[in-house]
DNA sequence: CTATAACTCTCAA
DNA sequence: CTAACGTTGAGAGTTATAG
């Protein structure tokens, strides 16, 4: 398991990595409302999910009374009385701005990051002859983001990327790591102790299923699988826990993505603030679904041959009748003009809106989706019309992208949006607008 | 029957 | 006052369908 001393894996395409980092952001939503409300510090605060609905974010404080991960607010209530819990709606434009400034300081440690998600990244270590010491060039990341962003991290460093991941965990767990764990400077008596106390439920790739699924073939910790035979493993659960066995002795086949590739399918679907039954005011919020998917679209430089429009009641109230379709609309040629996509989301709508229901949410799917360039020619093209509607959508694009997302709109998204999500808890923009600067304190 | 499309399952943050 | 429970995207594997 030693730097180097790996013997290649044919089968899944061995890449010639030797150590990799995973820098993650701790408790990400929460600590950076702290960052503009002190008050909060030391305080158990709490990040809810759209329309306020259940626990993403918690503080250590929070975590230490027993609030768990995705619990419903509204069923901790009365701990939150009693303990006195802050909670905070998601303010995604605030989260993404500090997302930002991580990850530009951060890719300055590596010339390789991969930007995983809002709240943690990879770096590639390897060939840093410069820096032998691992574990001290983690410290200097942490100490980095801690003072120029005001964002604690942990990092964790292996010679995987799943096996990052564990490091990772075991940083934010023990104390005496300091936030930093290089697994390969760790005697190997001690990385397998801390594997055999770990569930394989830890192991990144490995949910809730398959967790169940190991568990019943006797595989339990994180050792367990980590010695399983890749045979068994394979022959199980097909090439992707394959490969994460793989990856967990060592083998780095996961490799590094700098760069995003464009969405193959690009969805919005949204919970309403409240029950909707008539259809205006779901015609309301599929054109604005579609709207945004299709700036999505246009920023990608990707037209759309179908579009999805689906339903969904409230499953959380069984009695109430239950009622999920779900629509399939071909477009008549791949397109991103927002005023087509809507007109086939409505017409989408039309056929499986009914009535006596009650709706909680909707969503529409873009799918079929190719690079504007690769546009399929036919007889019937009418390039004047097409020219008109490019130049359209991107004035549209422009004004938006420099005076705010919604300044100029298509009609029918609705003034008086009822179906609107709720937000009750939210903070300010203090990094996107300057009249919301004033609620610091 | 095969190739592809469509759908389902699983996972992650 | 009551009722209150997320979103987006990917990939693999399976099933349905077209030719």
């Amino acid at each position: 398991m030693g730097r180097g001393h790996r013997v290649g894996h044919p089968a899944y395409g061995e890449l010639a990595v030797r150590a990799i980092a995973l820098v993650d952001c701790n408790n990400f939503y929460v600590s950076c409302e702290r960052l503009f409300q002190p008050r909060l510090e030391g305080r158990p605060v709490v990040v809810l999910s759209n329309n306020d609905g259940c626990v993403v974010s918690r503080s250590a404080e929070a975590k230490q009374i027993g609030v768990g991960m995705g619990v419903p607010w509204f069923q901790l209530k009365a701990l939150a009385r009693q303990h006195d819990i802050v909670a905070l709606s998601s303010n995604y434009a605030l989260y993404a701005d500090i997302s930002a400034r991580v990850m530009r300081l951060l890719a300055a440690f590596s010339p390789r990051q991969e930007v995983y998600s809002i709240d943690e990244c990879f770096l590639e270590l390897d060939g840093m002859a410069a820096q032998p010491d691992l574990s001290g060039y983690g410290q200097r990341m942490r100490a980095s983001v801690k003072q120029c962003v005001g964002i604690p991290v942990c990092v964790g460093i292996a010679p995987s990327k799943t096996l990052a991941k564990l490091a990772n965990h075991i940083a934010k767990k023990e104390a005496d790591c300091n936030g930093v764990c290089d697994l390969d400077a760790m005697p190997r008596a001690a990385q397998q102790a801390r594997f055999a106390a770990l569930g394989a439920g830890e192991v990144w790739g490995v949910g809730a299923r398959i967790a169940a699924r190991l568990q019943g073939m006797g595989i339990d910790s994180v050792l367990d699988l980590q010695t399983a035979p890749a045979t068994v493993i394979r022959a199980a659960f097909g090439v992707v826990l394959a490969r994460t066995l793989a990856e967990l002795n060592g083998v780095a086949c996961i490799g590094l993505e700098p760069e995003p590739h464009e969405r193959q399918q690009i969805v919005c679907s949204r919970s309403f603030g409240t029950t909707v039954g008539d259809l205006a005011q779901l015609e309301q919020a599929v054109i604005a679904y579609t709207v945004r998917a299709a700036e999505k679209l246009r920023r990608q430089q990707s037209l759309a041959g179908v579009l999805l429009v689906s339903l969904c009641t409230n499953p959380h109230r069984p009695g109430a009748p239950q009622y999920q379709p779900q629509i399939r609309v071909p477009l008549e040629s791949p397109c991103a003009d927002s005023r087509v996509l809507c007109r086939a989301a409505l017409s989408g709508l039309q056929v499986i809106f009914r009535h006596g229901f009650g709706y909680r949410k909707a969503g529409i799917t873009l799918a079929g989706i190719i690079p504007r360039a690769a546009r399929p020619r036919t007889l019937f093209d009418d390039a004047a019309a097409q020219a008109k509607s490019e130049r359209l959508m991107q004035a549209v694009d422009a004004i938006n992208r420099r005076m705010g997302s919604g300044t100029v709109s298509l009609l029918g998204e609705g003034i008086h949006q009822r179906w609107a999500m709720q937000r009750g808890y939210l903070s300010g923009g203090f990094t996107t607008r300057w009249d919301e600067l004033a609620e610091v304190r």
